[in-house]
DNA sequence: AGCCAGGCCCTCC
DNA sequence: GGAGGGCCTGGC
């Protein structure tokens, strides 16, 4: 089905820049299991063309459109955040880049996994762990699993993660499973919460930091005034905004910066950066 | 071959 | 309180 949009999207920079890491691009689509739903998506001239099971697509669209944030009104934002040549730039050439609105746990399990680490290993170990530990779907011939939900990766256990190659990160999401399946955090109320709040019960979890914690926040609980600062966002501050070394700002203090320079909408600001600096000369 | 990754935790100062 | 080393493993 159709899901009718006409304002600016990016849906490939969306899916495949390292937000979230079990969308694949096969035939024209992006495939993914999400809602415990194969679901396919590509874009078209008039929106996002649609597909799932085995769901009905009228209950998993909505959910898919929350997914996307179409309702983000990108150029107010990028009005907002565009301070500085660089980012404006960025902003201008990622046109439509938007955040996504993913699963909390999915999301904080994947980013566990960041730690110290890159981007086609993270998908490696999420993938892996769906498919060791979650429960298969099947359709038309195709195969593959939903994410395993904290139960189930708490029965797994820290050895089983270890065996997948997890590392010194398979404690963590172990931990974290078992404490979520306890029911001592919830996640979606989180979306509720206010954003120190949140992050302060996110860094309660071992393996979460500011940095993860800030990920998760912008990419699952709807804070997007979340602000992580990884190396590429850190590079960025530094080359393009001189003043944050001219008053010798450490990593940690470039977060509250950020947000106080950029705004409400500063995790957009981040998204930005992120690809600007990291695509920098490619195209 | 060897370095380093989209950090976090722990120790020690 | 904050700076520095260690950590699992696999991409490149």
């Amino acid at each position: 089905m159709l899901i009718r949009f006409d304002g600016i999207l990016e849906l490939e920079g969306m899916l495949l820049g390292g937000q979230a890491f079990r969308w694949r691009f096969e035939d024209g689509w992006f495939h993914n299991v999400l809602f415990n739903n194969f679901v396919s998506a590509r874009q078209v001239d008039k929106g996002v063309e649609f597909a799932c099971g085995p769901d009905d697509e009228s209950v998993i669209a909505p959910l898919f459109r929350d997914y996307l944030r179409l309702d983000d009104d990108l150029v107010a934002i990028g009005k907002t955040i565009s301070k500085g040549e660089q980012i404006s730039a960025a902003v201008s050439k990622y046109q439509g880049l938007r955040i996504l609105r993913q699963e909390p746990w999915e999301c904080l399990v994947s980013f566990i996994c960041s730690a110290n680490s890159n981007i086609p290993r993270i998908s490696t170990n999420v993938e892996d762990m769906a498919r060791n530990f979650g429960h298969a779907l099947e359709m038309n011939g195709h195969v593959r699993s939903a994410f395993p939900t904290p139960d189930e990766l708490a029965d797994a256990g820290e050895q089983k993660l270890r065996d997948l190659g997890l590392g010194f990160r398979a404690k963590y999401v172990a931990a974290a499973a078992v404490c979520i399946a306890r029911g001592d955090v919830d996640l979606f109320s989180l979306r509720e919460a206010s954003y120190d709040e949140a992050l302060e019960e996110l860094i309660g979890l071992a393996g979460i930091g500011d940095k993860v914690g800030n990920c998760i926040l912008l990419f699952a609980l709807d804070k997007r005034q979340a602000f992580p600062v990884d190396v590429w966002i850190e590079r960025a501050i530094k080359e393009w905004y001189p003043e944050v070394v001219e008053q010798k700002l450490t990593r940690k203090a470039m977060r509250p910066w950020a947000q106080e320079f950029f705004g409400t909408y500063a995790g957009y600001a981040n998204q930005y950066l992120f690809h600007g600096r990291r695509l920098q000369g490619k195209d």
